[in-house]
RNA sequence: GCCGUGGUAGCCCAAUUGGUAGAGGCGGCAGACUUAAAAUCUGCAAAGUGUGGGUCCGACUCCCACUCACGGCACCA
């Protein structure tokens, strides 16, 4: 479906309230107010941060999630009472933006297109997007104005982005600290790579998008004359097995000067050797039939074997010539029996060499015998070696021998051990003694750039890394990730497996907008690398966007003193030009808003953002200054589809608040799914939500404190509700768990007030007004972080002063929680289930209603058995016993399917009602069952009669009071 | 392949330390209000928890095996 407001059905029909001169003229007042901006104060602080957004496009719904989580969550805070800092920034940082700007330059119509159509920028600003940071820049403007208006919570005088000069010092000074500390370490590096664009290639840079994934084998060095015959193979060990070497005949090799060496392999090969680091000379050429037949040597086993000609081997692959270990490689085994098959295709000499190979067998598996190549070649009954399952049966046997295999004697130092176990080891090995190199290759070649150049592999030298391998610093990582908190809970797992399988990182570019390497200023620090403790720099961004400070004299020292306390104050005063005093208040002001209270992110940062988060602030800042806990969240479907601009179903932000309104669209991103699932967000969910807070505005003007209205059973019953409302919510909040909280307030409430309005209505009463307005005001207070805008605009037509969202969150009063009014209420709501349910089963229509509420001796024996149940007892048996025991109970030795009854009863209940019916007395249900009449009369026009069981007087003609049960009055329906 | 997460009414999603699978939303059906529609309200129907085993008085929940779906596997924000 193509979205445009033009071919939606919903939005034009039913406008009620008009949600954009309501937001706005809100977000005005809020901005008046100063009201989210924070300072240091007396007050206790509570710092919250989500990941800065990278300006490549507007935003839409799926990365509303995440900044609407965090405001919910700063706005909640700020409710409870704290000095709340929720600031934001720009990451500009990255090469994404610059590829953008180039295909604007090579004028790319389907990228400007979009641009236009998709993104509706203005033409002016599409022509200067040959500039990178122009785009940056745009983008900024345009989610920013997005933020605004959806109404987050946002301190702007922080904002900042990542290519500000003063932010440059910043990660500069970041990046000295950690090479000081030997975090950041240089080597080289295998990358996919463009070699007419001379640069890295990643799955978004290939033509058809495809991940240039890379393999690395190992090439063992057979020596033939004053020649290195090298062969790539994926299973060094298998050299014990070597009887012979492969060659296609038809192919015509490259002989070349490989650093001081002459290496025979074919042209493909050569062309990939000269980007391993390698100096390639070309020599001559040689025909591969020209090396059939010649004897070359084996590294290690000093022994002598013979080249033999084979269609399967392709230029292509490796060098273009392949070792024979036919034991163990279907392949190799094949093309030998192919060979003895078609003896008329060979020489002589040729044929005698085959017919003295015997397969070497080097690895013991389970299941297979000797010649395992053999078996499973017969199994999967392969003809000839051009056969397409040799490549399946290849597979299986090599998955087999690698997990179960263990090398045979005749493998010298390494026999006994696991193929798994041993691999890497005899690569070593290998390489030591100068028998070995090793090449990349990528896995499923060609891959193209989008240049349309064939990429390669290329090994960079001098790359910079960090050194997420270092093992103290793992350590580290993970003690401070199994200390903090992490919401929810089930992802701090995958937290500790990420820490573990994490190794070197590159964090240096060629290309990209973003800060230089300060020692090394070819390199450009790349995203996830210098976005990882900038939540420190909000502290500086206020002083600078204030002037206050300039990049300009800005030394290391300044950020030392700052942020870690270190240095003399007067020598960094005088060396930075700042005065004392400005250099007190900024580190006074860090040192109050430090550490992160909670980062929020969605979930596909934690295997690189907020993982890297973790281990630079553990690497650079006192633990203090650690952050406190992470909360990541989900993604969001579109209509239960995952969002793409190919299937037309993104929805901008700032299109869809215009469309419905910035409140109705936090509301369904937040209550569709719990944190960590994916939320589905749909417009029909929108849609309601949307007339249910419209409704509740309408509500807000009805209903006004009058004081002196005396309370009945129902209103004691709303407000104690309202109270375990407060409670439920409240810790839904603290756990994040939005959706929940949401359920409350916004179902829950309105179930509970609509019981409350039947029960006023049955009893003709009208003065609700003042019960139902304290319900309101503390519904809306709790709607506030969720709904802010319709939320301040409720809170008016209340007629509370002042601003809902500077509103303190309502506390739970246990005082005024009457439990006897909430277990009358649902004694009512159970009796009225069961006289409907009798009339829908019976089908008759009702002439009178007789209730009979239980004996007392029965109260007592449901008190104990509820005790017991609550203690874990609910054998049967052993209750009877009990109860018959107590003269008090004993009467149920003439009803003992009473007990059985009894604990299904209680057992059908959530345990906090047990907790309260244990706790409180028992309840007068002939009391409470006369306020039934009104509610009867009103449902089905007929009058109640209530007895107690033990009425002698009791009408009672089908003997039916007896079965009464306490909570579970006996009905009779004439 | 490896690692992780998840299969619950037509759909989305709940179910606290195992305690009769439902709180909710969307949709459906019936009724009320309405000239009508929308909205709203009242009521109703609908799954036995991916498959197969096991532990337990009792399993969506714990254990084992299988299966399907999604996400991650790095220099990409």
């Amino acid at each position: 479906m193509h979205f445009s407001p033009q071919n939606n059905q919903f939005w034009q029909s039913d406008f009620l309230i008009d949600w954009s001169s309501i937001e706005s003229k809100w977000h005005k007042i809020w901005q008046d107010e100063k009201y989210f901006d924070a300072d240091p104060s007396e007050k206790k602080k509570f710092f919250v941060t989500v990941a800065y957004p990278y300006p490549n496009s507007p935003q839409h719904i799926g990365h509303g999630r995440t900044y609407t989580l965090a405001d919910v969550h700063a706005r909640f805070m700020r409710m409870c009472g704290y000095n709340v800092l929720f600031p934001m920034g720009f990451h500009y940082t990255g090469t994404p933006i610059l590829g953008m700007a180039r295909r604007v330059q090579e004028n790319d119509k389907e990228l400007i297109e979009a641009f236009r159509t998709i993104y509706k920028v203005p033409e002016q600003n599409i022509q200067e997007f040959s500039e990178p940071v122009k785009i940056a820049q745009y983008f900024h403007q345009e989610i920013k104005s997005g933020m605004i208006e959806m109404g987050y919570s946002i301190d702007w005088r922080r904002e900042f982005t990542t290519v500000d000069p003063v932010y440059n010092k910043f990660i500069e000074w970041q990046f000295r600290k950690l090479k000081s500390k030997n975090l950041v370490i240089q080597g080289s590096h295998p990358v996919g790579w463009c070699p007419k664009d001379h640069n890295p290639v990643s799955q978004h840079d290939t033509l058809g998008d495809v991940e240039p994934a890379f393999t690395e084998y190992v090439l063992i060095k057979f020596r033939y004359d004053k020649y290195i015959i090298p062969t790539a193979t994926l299973r060094p060990e298998t050299i014990f097995g070597v009887t012979n070497l492969w060659v296609n005949p038809d192919v015509t090799y490259k002989i070349i000067d490989v650093d001081g060496e002459n290496w025979i392999v074919s042209a493909e090969c050569a062309r990939k050797l000269e980007f391993m680091d390698k100096k390639v000379i070309l020599i001559s050429e040689i025909k591969g039939s020209a090396l059939v037949g010649k004897k070359i040597k084996i590294p290690v086993r000093n022994e002598h074997v013979v080249i033999l000609p084979a269609s399967f081997v392709k230029s292509e692959n490796g060098t273009g010539l392949v070792m024979s270990v036919p034991a163990h490689a279907p392949f190799d085994y094949q093309a030998l029996e192919d060979i003895k098959k078609n003896t008329r295709n060979f020489e002589e000499d040729v044929l005698n060499s085959v017919r003295a190979i015997n397969p070497i067998s080097i690895i013991q598996t389970e299941g297979y015998g000797e010649i395992p190549a053999k078996e499973i070649i017969e199994k999967f009954k392969i003809e000839d070696q051009n056969s397409p399952r040799l490549e399946e049966a290849t597979k299986e046997l090599y998955g087999k021998e690698f997990y179960e295999g263990i090398l045979k004697n005749n493998t010298n130092q390494f026999a006994g051990k696991k193929i798994a176990d041993v691999k890497e080891e005899v690569k070593k090995w290998l390489l030591k003694r100068k028998d070995a190199d090793t090449i990349f290759e990528l896995n499923d070649g060609p891959i193209r750039c989008r240049c349309g150049t064939e990429c390669v592999v290329k090994i960079l030298n001098d790359q910079w890394f960090l050194d997420y391998s270092n093992k103290n610093w793992k350590k580290d990582a993970h003690s401070c990730i199994n200390e903090m908190k992490i919401l929810p809970e089930d992802i701090r797992n995958e937290f500790n497996h990420v820490v573990d399988w994490l190794r070197e990182r590159a964090c240096a570019r060629q290309h990209g907008l973003g800060t230089k390497l300060p020692w090394d200023k070819n390199w450009i620090i790349e995203s996830l690398s210098d976005s990882v403790i900038y939540m420190a720099y909000y502290i500086l961004a206020k002083y600078v966007n204030k002037k206050q400070i300039t990049a300009e004299n800005l030394e290391d020292e300044f950020f030392d003193y700052i942020f870690l306390e270190e240095g003399n104050v007067k020598k960094v005063s005088a060396n930075c030009k700042i005065t004392e005093n400005l250099l007190e208040s900024i580190k006074n002001e860090f040192s109050y808003f430090y550490p992160v209270n909670s980062r929020h992110s969605g979930r596909d940062l934690v295997p690189n953002h907020l993982t890297f988060f973790v281990f630079n602030h553990i690497a650079i800042f006192p633990k203090k200054y650690w952050p406190e806990e992470i909360v990541v969240n989900g993604s969001v479907l579109m209509d239960g589809k995952k969002m793409s601009k190919s299937m037309g179903n993104i929805i901008p932000l700032r299109d869809a608040i215009r469309m419905y309104g910035a409140d109705p669209i936090r509301l369904a991103i937040l209550i569709s799914a719990e944190l960590l699932q994916d939320a589905d967000f749909n417009l029909e969910a929108v849609k309601g939500i949307k007339n249910k807070l419209e409704n509740m505005l309408e509500d807000c003007s009805k209903y006004k404190l009058n004081i002196g209205s005396n309370l009945q059973q129902e209103d004691k019953w709303l407000l104690s509700r309202l109270q375990q409302l407060v409670f439920e919510t409240t810790s839904a909040m603290e756990k994040m768990r939005l959706r929940e909280a949401l359920h409350y307030i916004l179902y829950e409430f309105d179930s509970d007030i609509q019981w409350y309005l039947k029960r006023a209505n049955a009893k003709n009463r009208t003065d609700v007004s003042s019960t139902l307005y304290n319900a309101l005001s503390i519904r809306v207070t709790m709607l506030s972080p969720f709904a802010p805008h319709i939320a301040e605009e409720m809170w008016e037509k209340l007629g509370n002063e002042g601003l809902v969202s500077k509103s303190l969150w309502p506390l739970v009063h246990n005082e005024d929680i009457d439990s006897l009014s909430l277990q009358s209420e649902n004694l009512l709501k159970s009796t009225m289930d069961d006289i409907r349910n009798i009339l829908k089963v019976t089908k008759i229509t009702p002439k009178k209603i007789i209730i009979y509420t239980s004996d007392s001796w029965k109260n007592k024996a449901y008190q104990k058995i509820l005790s017991n149940v609550i203690k874990g007892e609910m054998n049967i048996g052993v209750l009877i016993k009990s109860l018959i025991s107590d003269k008090e109970t004993e009467l149920v030795k003439k009803d003992p399917d009473f007990v059985k009854k009894t604990v299904n009863d209680i057992l059908s209940e959530p345990i906090e009602s047990r907790q309260a019916k244990a706790e409180t007395n028992i309840i007068d249900e002939k009391k409470i069952l006369l306020e039934l009449d009104s509610l009867v009369q009103k449902d089905f026009g007929v009058n109640v009669q209530v007895f107690s069981e033990s009425d002698p007087e009791k009408y009672d003609p089908k003997n039916k009071a007896r079965t009464a049960r306490p909570f579970k009055p006996a009905i009779l329906i004439e």
